[in-house]
DNA sequence: GTCTATACTTTGATAGAC
DNA sequence: GTCTATCAAAGTATAGAC
């Protein structure tokens, strides 16, 4: 049981080193000595070296952040204030992290998207993932699905490029400008008719 | 003259490096093989070395990126389907490099949001000096200046974010579905009397 | 399996000949 | 101002004791 312990900090602390510092900005003696574990364990444990450890944290970490923003929907009353919340969510953990903790894989992935294809495809699947799930939940409420995709492609697209701004800015005011945005467009694609009842799950 | 070349060369070479591998992925003996200047060109030029080469690259990018955009705007008949072309080019020009060259400054800024204040402060005076000219322009057809600003900062934010996207998918389709929705929320800040006549510039 | 020591490469940076 | 040689540090990766 020690042993899983070990593999556990040592993602866990490679996620956060990517988040805050990048892939090429981690290094792997950083990430032993923050985890406290012993250098061979990283090899030990991921014998694919750096690459194989990039892997497995972009897709451990864009799970957990699916599961959280999908956790954020569904415990609102209905689709467009989850959507709301989503990003007035984001601002204040943005906000307590000193503008730290954005995206966990978006810097990671402009990163590798031209310079290591399986990392690449890694966050390729993550991002898949994510618009799927969006446009799932979208497609309640939104009957077409060509259009409920693309509203949800772009929401996605609102947060990341407000992350961007934000963290660069030291602002909230992008994911503010973002938010009120992605949350107008879900209500054009409801539908002026629909709005009013844009609960989701139930017919 | 010959050295004006030079310094030039090496400026030019680092952007390229910047769009396609990051600031942390970017290597100094790189950039002057490529630039076929002497490793010593750089700290000549540059003396704060890395760090103050990675300063005017921003800073230069991030001009030349304005204006060609501005550019796009100003030879479109009407503000929305300027817009509109911004996305459609950009998307043309994702295609034409293989899904290399988006913004020139969003993979460094992420990069070094967190690690190093310097450059920091290089990204978001680019990004304050877009989100001023595109309010600036926005502003001529919708006359609320604060809805002008938030929609200006959405319509980069959704550049910005979809280009994330269309980079690690190897796909313009958040690139179209961003530009689509960019539009519409132009369209929808002009307002429905408004909308016909949504060219910038005639009052 | 755990942990240490080390090899090898590349990095940013400097010194000095020309 | 151009160019080369070299430095110290950090990078990833490996070998081997325990």
């Amino acid at each position: 049981m020690a042993t899983a312990g070990t593999r556990d900090r040592i993602l866990d602390t490679t996620a956060e080193f990517f988040r805050h510092n990048g892939y090429n900005g981690t290094g792997l003696k950083q990430i032993v000595a923050e985890a406290n574990a012993p250098f061979g364990s990283i090899y030990h444990f991921f014998p694919g070296g750096k690459e194989q450890l990039g892997r497995e944290v972009i897709s451990r970490s864009g799970l957990l952040y699916q599961e959280l923003l999908t956790g954020i929907i569904d415990s609102a009353p209905d689709m467009v204030s989850g959507i709301g919340d989503c990003f007035a969510g984001a601002a204040v953990v943005l906000v307590e992290t000193d503008y730290a903790d954005a995206c966990p894989i978006e810097t990671v992935a402009l990163e590798v998207a031209s310079t290591n294809e399986p990392l690449r495809e890694a966050t390729a699947a993550v991002f898949d993932s994510w618009i799927a799930a969006a446009t799932e939940r979208i497609a309640e409420v939104v009957p077409d699905q060509a259009r409920a995709r693309q509203v949800a492609i772009s929401v996605i697209a609102l947060l990341e490029g407000a992350f961007v701004l934000s963290r660069s800015l030291r602002s909230v005011e992008p994911l503010e400008a973002a938010g009120a945005t992605a949350v107008a467009a879900l209500r054009e694609a409801i539908g002026p008719e629909r709005a009013q009842r844009g609960r989701h799950g139930s017919g």
